[in-house]
DNA sequence: ACGGTGACGAGAT
DNA sequence: TATCTCGCCACCG
């Protein structure tokens, strides 16, 4: 399928994560048939317009930790939106994916 | 065309 | 469990 098609069904995917609930890149490359193709989920988010006001946030790596480096000065922007939605992260920096991996997609 | 980069992940050590 | 290595592939200069 073309790029664009690929990134817009990132979008369609990650618009049905419901608050609280997290999945990984791969999950997602898994689920649109592409396995091998986590990082290209997350260059979509990257480059998500942000008029189309998904929830970029709860989508993490393989370790349950922050990938991005989207911060404001020390503090990582997702982690705060994850913890404002009641995710407890660990003394890592990571979340428990046994815990909060939405498994619906 | 080409090599470097990265919001990744699996397997080896 | 932590770290390293390598494959992956879109994007950019």
């Amino acid at each position: 399928m073309a790029v664009s098609e690929f990134f817009q069904r990132v979008y369609e995917m990650v618009a049905r994560i419901p608050r609280g609930k997290v999945v990984t890149y791969g999950q997602i490359a898994a689920a649109l048939g592409a396995p091998r193709q986590a990082r290209t989920v997350g260059w979509a988010l990257h480059s998500a317009p942000e008029w189309l006001d998904i929830p970029w946030h709860r989508v993490v790596n393989r370790s349950g930790g922050i990938s991005t480096r989207h911060t404001i000065g020390e503090l990582s922007i997702q982690r705060g939106l994850l913890e404002d939605e009641g995710i407890v992260f660990n003394e890592d920096g990571r979340l428990d994916l046994k815990r909060y991996r939405w498994a619906g997609i």
